[in-house]
DNA sequence: ATAACATCTTACCTATTGGTAATATATTAT
DNA sequence: ATAATATATTACCAATAGGTAAGATGTTAT
C-alpha cells in the first residue's frame, strides 16, 4: 500500500543528519561526499557515507560520478511527493478548528 | 534554536503507530483510549498508551478527562506549525527543478 | 465498602539504530 | 607500478525504542 512509502520516508526523515544533508542540498544545490562531511565537523566521513546511502535507498537523492567524487543532488519530489499529501490531512483540520472557533467567536457577539 | 521542534516532531512521527493515532483522530475527531486501542488489535493497550503519552508530551494530542475516560483530541496546529514551513523548502526545490526542465525542453525546442 | 472498569506507570526484554574504526574499491597523480 | 585521494563497506558497540506483563491509580456501579 501507499503506507509502506509514507513509513520508509518518515523513518529516513527522523535523523536530524540526514535531515540536515536534504537541507544543505536543498540550499546549495549538488554537492560531493567531502562538502557535505565538512559540515558536520563531530562525525566520521563513513558516517556520512552511511546516511547518503540511506538517503539514496529511499530515492531521496541522486548520487552521480566525477571522477573519483560522487555528487549528490536532493530529489526534492521525492519528499514532498508523500509529505505534501500526508500534511494536507492536518492542514485541513487545523483549518475546520479555526473555522469553529470563529463560529464559537460570533455566536459570542450575538449573545444568546 | 526552533530546530529542536523539528527534531521533537519527526522523532515523534517516525513510529507508525503514532502516525495512526493521529490519522484516526483527524479523520474521526476526539476519542478515547479504548476506541483508539481497538483499532490495534496486535498491541496491548498500555501500549498505545505509552505511545499516548508521548504525543501528548509533545503537544500533538490533548487530553480531556470525562468520567473514567481520557477523550484526545489532535492538535494538528502543532504538527502543520512545524512542517509546513519545513517542507516549503523542497516544495520551491521541487518548483525550482520543474523550471528548469522546462526551460531545456524550450531550449531543445529552438534547437541551436 | 467493594467490585469492576479505564487508563497510566513501571520493570523488563529484544531489536534497531547511529556511531566508530578498519578495510576495500575506484580513480587520479607521480 | 605505486602512491594518494575519495568514497563505500564491514564488523563491532552502546544507546534507544517499541513491545509486553504486572501493578498502581482514579472513577463509577453495586
Amino acid at each position: 500500500m501507499r503506507a509502506e512509502k509514507t513509513d520508509t520516508l518518515f523513518k529516513v526523515l527522523a535523523d536530524p543528519t540526514r535531515r540536515q544533508i536534504l537541507d544543505l542540498l536543498a540550499a546549495n544545490g549538488p554537492l560531493n561526499v567531502s562538502q557535505l562531511a565538512a559540515e558536520f565537523p563531530d562525525l566520521v566521513t563513513s558516517g556520512i557515507s552511511k546516511h547518503l546511502m540511506g538517503l539514496r535507498a529511499t530515492g531521496l537523492v541522486h548520487a552521480a560520478r566525477d571522477g573519483r567524487q560522487q555528487i549528490y543532488s536532493l530529489n526534492a519530489k521525492a519528499v514532498t511527493g508523500t509529505l505534501t499529501p500526508w500534511l494536507s490531512k492536518y492542514e485541513r483540520y487545523a483549518e475546520a478548528a479555526l473555522e469553529r472557533l470563529r463560529q464559537a467567536a460570533e455566536e459570542d457577539e450575538t449573545e444568546e
